[in-house]
RNA sequence: GGCGGUGUAGCUCAGCUGGUUAGAGCGAGGGAUUCAUAACCCCUAGGUCAUGGGUUCGAGUCCCGUCGCCGCUACCA
């Protein structure tokens, strides 16, 4: 049985940024890390082909959609390759091995009565290749949500039967409580889950790009029907009869804006209606979000989507300090897995970077790494004989066990804590030992004893580190006189304290993590494709966390924008229930002449007999909007008691209907 | 509106089922040292643990209210 970890496939209109960096090396690193454990690993990534919006800008680039994916996705393989990323494949939702099983599963499906034809009328986001219902859209035809831009469809859709899951679903996540990680997103998860499934479009007008449905070229399957199933494609699901080995998945590792609706409800329930078993893990880490390098304008002014590229934060990093590159985007490697957090987003700064750089790599790794291989006592080669350092053996092996527990739920930042937390121990262990005072006293077999353990302790925590950081790592490794290379099932046996040959010679090394000069220079951010095109990629979203609250320095208005409200006397003629609804009345109302339909939530307030014949104010020039599906050509004045109901405003006499309210 | 989370030293965060003087890292200050990348080691930081009540012999840790922030979700007109 694999060990089978999946980034989301990405989306191939957005360059790579350290943000979809992240999932892929959160990957990427636990993967090396299975392999280095003897555990047969496959690591999958790949990119998301199928979208409409990619045919669009295709079509806007004047080349075909293929050469266009064909083109981006290079992008992605790049990125990869430039932060050493191995994974074992790379799949793209536009190969033929993919298409066959998405119309596989449809075929399925549609048998067994989990997808069925019906009519879907209502809106559609090509930017967020997303359905909204009317009351996501505002009246402007903007989903109130992401900004994108809706365009209204009727068309014969298929739809799957999510709704039928809802429990069966519930009930697999409370029994499994290593499902969902972490918690917070586990309890969006049943939540959403409780307030009911609905069923979901799964098909969508063939425009000549996409998977066609099985036996209806008129339509193609919605692209994250179509893009979730690569997860099962990598099996060799169905043909392949060795497909539950790969099957299911270890880990889904993704960002948190494409958990909770498709990875953890969508998916899952898809499985279940294929009747396959679901993946072990869904993991969802939050964003990075990036403000001004000095933070000099404070949180208000977070910079509007500007997430670096990966290769730029290297760059200034290679500058900076005069690290090797490949030293530099380790460091980078390091920095997205030590200080990305799944519960809650993180700040992106280069200055944080730069702090854990010279912090941890380069006073406490390669500082200690140095002060024994570049010491005046120490000639280049290991002691032929040392007893092994009872307490500094038991802290290297308390980090490995904190290292091991941490990654069980692929918690890298608290596994190379761990690790920090050995080489503080080394540090300590030579500042107690003092070697170069035993040289002096000539007390050859005690500085032979405190090389030994240092040096040991400095290789044991390297050996760790390979998964995060495999080149500079592995560097560590080269300058203790060892093979940076790691054999699969090592793990055990390099985890060994004591595990450093005897009488070996050391190699002569330049400085490996050269100290950060400051100040940081700031980095440019990657460009952006489009706007809002993160939604379903996968990835991590380009901050924009500008809150109204912090723009506005108060929320004063002045007259003139008063004056552009228009309020109303208005007879109620007419109220009724909106059936299906707990809380919305459908009023009807007279203003002068003109006959007006109101939506109002006040049915826990008022019952419509008693609002018959009364008189209240209207917001008489409010844009119409559609509530549950009624529409509603304003709203009216209302207080809120202590109970939180509802207290009409009403004239403190009759007046004419529709009469103006200044 | 509902649900979930969160508010702990300058900064970033730990604090499980309530129990001696509230912790870590970074930064800052002091000291020591000189093997090393002015690194490392030691000491210090006196933070009303957002706030107001309550339960308890005892609460950062449980309960209720309030304020702020974040997320999810909605029938927010």
């Amino acid at each position: 049985m694999r060990t089978y970890i999946t980034t989301p496939i990405y989306y191939v209109n957005a360059v790579p940024h350290v943000g979809t960096a992240t999932t892929t090396l959160l990957a990427d690193a636990q993967a090396r890390y299975h392999r280095m454990q003897g555990l047969d690993t496959w690591f999958l990534t790949g990119t998301d082909e199928h979208a409409q919006k990619v045919s669009d800008a295709a079509i806007a680039a004047g080349e075909t959609p293929q050469a266009f994916v064909d083109k981006v996705s290079q992008s992605f393989v790049e990125a990869w390759k430039f932060l050493d990323c191995r994974y074992d494949t790379f799949i793209r939702t536009s190969e033929d091995r993919h298409k066959d099983v998405v119309r596989e599963v449809f075929q399925r499906l549609e048998k067994s009565g989990d997808i069925y034809l019906g009519v879907y009328e209502g809106w559609y986001s090509v930017a967020d290749e997303t359905f909204f219902r009317d009351t996501d859209v505002d009246d402007n035809g903007i989903v109130k949500e992401t900004g994108a831009k809706v365009e209204r469809i009727r068309e014969d859709v298929h739809y799957f039967r999510l709704s039928a899951y809802g429990e069966r679903l519930k009930e697999h996540i409370l029994t499994n409580p290593g499902f969902l990680i972490p918690d917070t997103r586990r309890n969006e998860v049943l939540a959403f889950i409780e307030q009911g499934l609905r069923d979901i479009a799964i098909s969508r007008k063939n425009a000549g790009w996409g998977i066609e449905v099985p036996g209806d070229s008129s339509k193609v399957v919605y692209v994250w029907f179509d893009a979730l199933i690569n997860y099962l494609t990598e099996s060799g699901w169905p043909k392949n009869p060795a497909w539950n080995q790969t099957w299911p998945a270890t880990a889904h590792l993704m960002a948190k804006e494409i958990f909770t609706r498709f990875h953890a409800t969508l998916w899952p329930a898809m499985l279940m209606a294929l009747d396959l078993p679901l993946p072990k893990h869904v993991v969802g880490h939050g964003w990075w979000v990036v403000r001004d390098e000095e933070g000099l304008l404070g949180k208000a002014s977070k910079s509007k989507g500007n997430i670096p590229t990966p290769q730029a934060v290297v760059e200034k990093l290679v500058d900076a300090s005069g690290a090797n590159p490949l030293v530099a985007r380790d460091a980078l490697r390091y920095y997205l897995l030590r200080d990305i957090r799944f519960s809650d987003d993180t700040e992106f700064a280069l200055s944080m970077l730069q702090s854990r750089y010279n912090a941890e790599l380069g006073n406490d790794l390669g500082n200690v790494l140095n002060r024994v291989l570049k010491a005046g006592y120490f000639g280049g080669t290991l002691p032929t004989e040392a007893a092994l350092d009872a307490g500094l053996q038991a802290d290297a092996l308390k980090a490995k066990d904190a290292y091991i527990a941490a990654l069980a739920t692929y918690d890298w930042g608290t596994a190379l804590q761990a690790v920090n937390g050995l080489l503080a121990c080394v540090n300590r262990y030579l500042a107690t030992t003092a070697p170069w005072k035993a040289a002096k006293a000539g007390n050859a077999a005690d500085v032979d004893t405190a090389i030994y353990n240092a040096l040991e302790g400095v290789r044991f925590a390297a050996v760790l580190l390979l998964p995060a950081m495999p080149h500079a790592a592995g560097e560590v490794l080269r300058q203790l006189g060892l093979s940076p290379d790691v054999a699969s099932g090592d793990f055990d046996r390099l985890t060994t304290f004591g595990a450093l040959p005897f009488g070996g010679q050391t190699a002569v090394g330049d400085v490996i993590f050269p100290r950060l000069a400051f100040p940081v220079p700031t980095v440019e951010a990657a460009p952006k494709a489009a706007k809002s095109e993160q939604k379903s990629s996968g990835e991590t979203k380009p901050v924009d966390q500008t809150s109204p609250a912090a723009d506005a320095t108060s929320s004063e208005i002045t007259i003139d924008d008063f004056i552009k409200v228009q309020f109303r006397i208005a007879d109620i003629t007419h109220a009724e229930k909106i059936e299906g609804a707990k809380k919305l009345l459908r009023l009807e109302v007279q203003l002068g002449e003109e006959k007006r339909q109101i939506v109002s939530g006040i049915a826990d307030s008022y019952t419509p007999e008693e609002l018959i014949g009364m008189q209240i104010v209207v917001v008489y020039n409010l844009k119409p909007a559609k509530l549950r599906g009624v529409e509603s050509q304003g709203m009216l004045l209302a207080a809120t008691d202590e109970d939180g109901k509802a207290i009409l405003l009403q004239p403190a006499k009759r007046v004419v209907s529709g009469a103006e309210v200044r």
